[in-house]
DNA sequence: TATTGTTATACTCTATAACTATA
DNA sequence: TATAGTTATAGAGTATAACAATA
């Protein structure tokens, strides 16, 4: 049980090392048409959100709006994502999921996932893989918080 | 429970983009003076297994050697490691901590560390932390199972 | 011939600064 | 004046390729 100040340090320390070199790990797993982590971030957000500007999303993602306005141009670029003028504000552009993307964003035979998911099926038991995704939404609320 | 492929999937997928994007928020609470993940892991490692080449450092971490050359001088400059060349191998220079490198380490007010905690502390409950905690050296498992 | 380490170069992701157009 | 988006530039982290010294 973690129940002093010393202990949360030493998680959050060991947490950094672990997610930060398991990062790098995962990016080397990447097939040549994934998508990357800020793209898949990006789709996975229209998808459960719906349509909205660039600036939202990078407000939402603690991102500058210049390095979103990257990640967006690549997808796209790959027609993963649509562009259409606000009728309502014409400074703002809303983006919106193509069929493309969708796809893209659930698509299983991405190599990323499938080697991931093979890799979690051969060292982890069903269990402890309930575990990791039990900690996934926890991780999620530590970020929302930093 | 994770009872079939599929859900393994789905955790894949979002355990691709969780971490990524903690990650990502991770890296914009580095202080000015904390060692970055890399730099990190490498101090961690020396300190676990004590002292060994550039390359066996590259081969463990799953990085270039020349990626481990660029963490390793940055390291070296600070006076955080030192290099002593191999008695017995002319090509080899083993690394080791210096007193410096291991309070950088171990150092309790660093910001990274610290702000992680506090935001932990914030926003989960000690079980929840305790269940981050436990899901760490299941993530490592994975890690070197990729 | 294989290994250690280095230098040179480039790619990905992200940042800051400076600009234009619209509100 | 504030906001949306773009362009230009830079930094961190990592990669591949080519090389020198040693085994």
């Amino acid at each position: 049980m973690i129940d002093d100040d010393s202990d949360v340090l030493d998680v959050a320390s060991e947490l950094r090392i672990t997610v930060g070199s398991l990062v790098r790990r995962l990016r080397q797993h990447r097939g040549p048409d994934d998508p990357s982590v800020p793209e898949t971030t990006v789709l996975a957000r229209l998808d459960r959100d719906g349509s909205c500007s660039a600036a939202d999303l990078a407000r939402h993602g603690h991102v500058s709006p210049q390095s979103m306005g990257v990640t967006i141009a690549g997808l796209q670029e790959r027609g993963l994502i649509a562009r259409t003028p606000d009728p309502t504000d014409g400074r703002r552009i809303l983006l919106s999921l193509t069929a493309a993307g969708g796809e893209a964003l659930t698509d299983r035979r991405n190599h990323s996932t499938r080697s991931i998911a093979e890799a979690m099926s051969a060292t982890l038991t069903a269990a402890e893989i309930a575990a990791v995704s039990d900690a996934l939404p926890l991780l999620d609320r530590l970020r929302g918080a930093l």
